[in-house]
DNA sequence: GGCTTTGTACTGACCGGTCAGTACAAATCT
DNA sequence: AGATTTGTACTGACCGGTCAGTACAAAGCC
């Protein structure tokens, strides 16, 4: 087998399993066992279970950024703010573990690859807040939007949401919630 | 020392040291150690390091939801959201760690334990909900607000944003926080 | 064509450390 | 006097990481 699909199965064992158990309960045998492939095979491909762990965090976040991107690429400002959080929605929809994984281990408190996590899931904010910021320059939004913050409510509104979609209504049609999230960045609450 | 002061010496060493250290990484001599207490009291009051962890979690859950309570008690609909999440906000701000274990262990997929977690979390939002409710019914948001939906998107909103306040610029004033949130909330986004 | 060599990918038994949990006799509350 | 705590010693399962060895295809060699 080649090296790289080798790695995308275990990308894929790793993010399930730690998906349900969490990167802690998670067991090196466990992944290799779900990948079809024998431990060893693991650590000749990444060289420790943390390194596993930030690969499969940086592949994730960047096709989850791309996605974005591709979203607000070409569109208005306000337009490609709205694109990208249907992007989110829809990508949260087809990888659900994997949103589950990132929520659930970016806040985990300890190890060095803390930090690293932390900066990987900045890239997909940072799409946000770049719309945002396009939004305020051409004058769609308030001039004084603290754009850091409201990227980050964003992004965590979207996830939060998302999650709780597939969860507890995930026969609930996506526009349906996406609807909902629009009104509330639209300040649609009022009557 | 009598069996309910253990048990709150050993809480109070176990939240010192999940800030410190992380959840996984905590060891139970560590906790007894940190309590002055000797390793078998803690087998002695808790059959495990499972249960003393979830009454950890119940006890901070039910602390948070009383102080959204309080918050909400007594105010007018809008105002009493607004109360709400600046509570939150402050509550996240005083119990970091406590907001990390809450935020990782609601998210997974599998067994008794998650649904448990879930549904403590479900009393933090419900009070976010019932204030949502108070409001459609006084005529200030809309009437056809999708209550659940929103309540879950406020709530996540103001968690990951105060987590990310903690970790990223924890020196910035929660009053600052807030207002965007709030900004956020009722639609001040368009000049 | 047959042969050796080389590089790459993978295997799985094994090791050493860690840590939840146990055992229990003696001390200390209340 | 019964409930609770202490202190220490111990067990054994588990787990991350290692390593000597296998498989095999492509490349060089005669």
């Amino acid at each position: 087998m080649t090296r790289s699909a080798t790695r995308e199965r275990l990308f894929a064992a790793a993010i399930e399993l730690i998906a349900e158990s969490g990167l802690a309960a998670t067991t090196v045998d466990q992944i290799a066992a779900r990948a079809g492939v024998a431990k060893g095979t693991v650590y000749y491909n990444f060289g420790s279970k943390a390194e596993l762990f930030s690969a499969l965090l940086e592949f994730g976040v960047e096709r989850l950024a791309a996605t974005l991107r591709d979203a607000v690429a070409g569109r208005p400002p306000l337009e490609a703010l709205e694109a990208a959080v249907a992007a989110e929605l829809a990508f949260i929809g087809e990888h659900e573990p994997f949103a589950r994984l990132l929520i659930a281990e970016t806040w985990r408190s300890g190890g060095d690859w803390q930090r690293a996590a932390r900066l990987i899931r900045e890239r997909a904010v940072e799409v946000l807040a770049g719309a945002l910021r396009d939004a305020v320059a051409a004058g769609v939004l308030r001039r004084d939007l603290d754009v850091a913050t409201a990227a980050s409510a964003v992004f965590g509104m979207v996830l939060t949401v998302a999650l709780d979609w597939r969860a507890l209504q995930p026969e609930r049609p996506v526009d349906d919630v996406r609807a909902t999230l629009m009104d509330l960045l639209r300040g649609r609450l009022v009557p």
